[in-house]
RNA sequence: GGUCCCGUAGCCAAGUGGCUAAGGCAAUGGACUGCAACUCCGUGAUCACCAGUUCGAAUCUGGUCGGGACCUCCA
């Protein structure tokens, strides 16, 4: 298994810190809006990640934060004439449906700013002792310059950035670079902490819950390849201070997605929600998947268009060998092993294991879509073609493909009986009439 | 101004030093077929350009052109 490590810019074989265990955390959203494609994106692929985990045998424990407390939620609640609280309510159960939508699991652990305020502000003050915070008018900032090695994982330096940044306002600071822990406000919900009212940052709640919830460093710390400078690079630098070590041993980051070449702008008006998809979600997950994780992603309607076509082909004879093994009865039979559909589960195993490759993998499942074709048309044993199912089965799990199929019932198995015996004596009509009401049923396609 | 990424057939996209550059979509020829749909088989690129390194480069180095990102909230 080899994992491309952003922290060391380099491929490396991956080396769980318990063995058969993965241990992982992926930023998640600031819950003020439904989600676009764009958010989606992380949401499939390190589900992908996930599930290839479990498939081969590890035992996943994932964790995915909500921001519950940030500025654009207070204002999203003074707009809407709510709380902060419905307001986070709203979009979580939301975030949530839209997870489920692109068949991504909803079952991990999913902690909330709101939840934690103890614990992010327990963290902001031992940072203050250990002298790496400061507090100015009841704000706190994270003191940047004491960290020898800030701006490691997205390879920049501390002079560049400064010489880069804009000038700021802000003379509070000791130095431009130094990002707030605590923020004194007087606008929206606020808390009590040692150093006065207010609220936190956002780059303390996801150390603060990782220290919390896996008390120690992790193996995965994923995210979109945007969290990297500065959200990533803070979070290091916090844990380094308290914790001495940069939280994960694998830092993951995914690539953008624009649309029809052009990163989407909420100002611009350029934005999709996952909601307002209206494909089928197995093309759209099989989009996302096409282009491995850390090249940007185009999404354009003619790109989406060819994988529904490939989808509905990848379902279609999924469907009829489906529908084969069911009526001589051999769903539940032993399957029996073929080597060509061996080395197809192999190479689809490969392709995942370098790194997730998800377009070589895909490629397999194409591979095995053409020779579920060529075995149903020709005399292949139907324990073979119960193999097929298998890895179908898997690849499908992996990848988080869907089939909505279920076993016929006796009336179901009588009319594709007589369709067949129609059209065996070219009584044309009646067969016609038959397999209309099996394609209505969804039986046949 | 600083940092960085990318440019493979009409479209999408693997491959990152070595057999005839995967695969899919589209197109096109053929096969199968009661009709329709489906499916299967065949057909296409010297890898933006130039110069170098090398026995050998799409893959490494330098340059040119083109596209994009980040340095401020951002998946």
């Amino acid at each position: 298994m080899k994992i491309f490590n952003s922290y060391t810019n380099q491929l490396e074989d991956f080396k769980p810190i318990h063995k058969g265990i993965v241990n992982m955390y992926v930023c998640g959203p600031t819950v003020y809006n439904y989600i676009h494609i764009g958010n989606a994106r992380p949401v499939i692929f390190f589900d992908t990640v996930r599930k290839f985990f479990e498939h081969i045998g590890y035992q996943v424990k994932y964790v995915s934060n909500f921001t519950d407390v940030d500025d654009k939620i207070i204002t999203k609640a003074i707009e809407l004439e709510q709380t902060e609280k419905e307001i986070a309510e709203t979009f979580i159960t939301a975030f949530l449906e839209d997870v489920h939508r692109v068949h991504s699991m909803t079952d991990y652990t999913a902690p909330r700013v709101t939840e934690y305020m103890d614990h992010i502000i327990n963290y902001i003050s031992e940072l203050m002792t250990k002298g790496y915070a400061y507090q100015v008018d009841g704000d706190v900032y994270f003191r940047v310059t004491k960290m020898k090695d800030y701006g490691h994982l997205s390879n920049r330096k501390i002079d560049d950035l400064i010489v880069g940044s804009r000038i700021e306002s802000n003379d509070k600071k000791e130095n431009p670079l130094d990002f707030t822990l605590w923020k004194k406000t007087e606008i929206g919900i606020t808390f009590d902490a040692p150093f006065g009212e207010g609220r936190p940052g956002w780059h303390t709640e996801c150390v603060a819950m990782i220290d919390d919830v896996f008390g120690e460093k992790i193996d995965i710390h994923g995210g979109g390849s945007g969290l990297m400078f500065p959200h990533h690079e803070n979070e290091i630098a916090q844990s380094i201070a308290l914790n001495n070590h940069n939280i994960a041993n694998y830092w993951m980051h995914n690539g953008l997605l624009n649309i029809d070449g052009e990163k989407m702008s909420k100002s611009e008006g350029r934005v999709l929600l996952v909601r307002d998809l209206t494909v089928d979600m197995n093309a759209f997950r099989l989009f996302t998947l096409s282009t491995h994780y850390r090249s940007p992603i185009n999404f354009t309607d003619e790109v989406l268009a060819s994988y529904e076509k490939e989808w509905d082909k990848i379902e279609r004879i999924y469907k009829a060998v489906y529908l084969k093994l069911d009526l001589a009865d051999m769903l539940y039979a032993n399957a029996k092993v073929h080597p060509d559909l061996l080395k197809i589960y192999k190479d689809f195993l490969d392709a995942m294991k370098q790194d997730f490759n998800t377009p070589n993998a895909i490629t397999a499942l194409q591979d095995l879509t053409k020779m579920a074709n060529q075995m149903h048309r020709s005399k292949t044993e139907d324990e073979v073609l119960l193999s097929v199912i298998k890895v179908f089965d898997d690849i499908f799990f992996v990848l988080g493909l869907q089939v909505d199929i279920t076993p016929l019932s006796k009336e179901d198995k009588l009319l594709y009986a007589n369709w067949n015996k129609a059209r065996k004596e070219k009584d044309f009509d009646k067969a016609d009439e038959y397999r209309a009401t099996l394609i209505e049923k969804g039986i046949l396609s």
